[in-house]
DNA sequence: TGTATATTTGAGCAAACATTCAGATAGAGG
DNA sequence: CCTCTATCTGAATGTTTGCTCAAATATACA
């Protein structure tokens, strides 16, 4: 069971064909930082809170606050990270900037982790 | 365009009726815990890595540390989180452990996501 | 029983993060 | 031009997180 054992340089494979199988269908650099990224935007209660909003319909920034119960400087701040990924995008009426979703991949990704969650 | 303004409490409030709506059709503390704990996993490169390789077949913790040329203890203690998750789930074949993914949820919300950053 | 291997565990540390606070913009209306 | 309001921004802070290193398990096998 052990016939294909390597150990130079310090790291220890089993089986080393699995390795290299692994290793070519592994994710890009760029995938990986921008999935990375993503999930990490969505990893966090507040963001979560503000995104399950807009999936309803579009808020501005102090009606969010109101309804998560947060300042509406950290809101601003989680929509600036939110806005940078392209994950919500803004419309402004006055003095009232007014956020939604930028697509439906958002609510897709939390729609489906929600059945996970569920079990 | 201002009829439902409030002021008390220092929480400003623009549109009370959305706001009320948005309450209503919040996430529970449950959800959201689970959610972000979901999305908090998969919110790191070397996790995507496990779990991306793991969607292919099973491996012990030395292939996975040798594919993404992290260290074995690292590789541990990433699974010991997905494991504590139930994302992944292993079997032990004497002093080696191979660990799977523990359903299709993952595999999906990753493809999910995929997706979404291919643009 | 004793050694070797695969993996786990815990402490410790540096980097990343979320929130708060105070102050800066930007549009509306007088 | 001045003020008010909605939102943004940057610095500071306390917390979380991912890694490393050293040491502990656990199983196999002599």
């Amino acid at each position: 069971m052990r016939e294909e054992r390597e150990d130079r340089c310090g790291s220890r494979v089993i089986h080393r064909d699995l390795v290299e199988a692994a290793k070519d269908s592994a994710l890009s650099a760029g995938e990986r930082e921008g999935l990375a990224d993503l999930f990490k935007a969505l990893g966090d209660g507040s963001r979560l809170q503000i995104l399950w909003a807009l999936t309803q319909r579009e808020l501005c920034v102090c009606d969010l606050a109101a309804a998560l119960g947060a300042s509406e400087s950290a809101v601003s701040h989680q929509l600036r990270l939110l806005r940078s990924l392209r994950l919500v995008a803004n419309r402004r009426e006055g003095v009232v900037l007014y956020y939604r979703l930028a697509d439906e991949h958002v609510a897709r990704l939390i729609r489906l982790a929600l059945e996970h969650v569920r079990e």
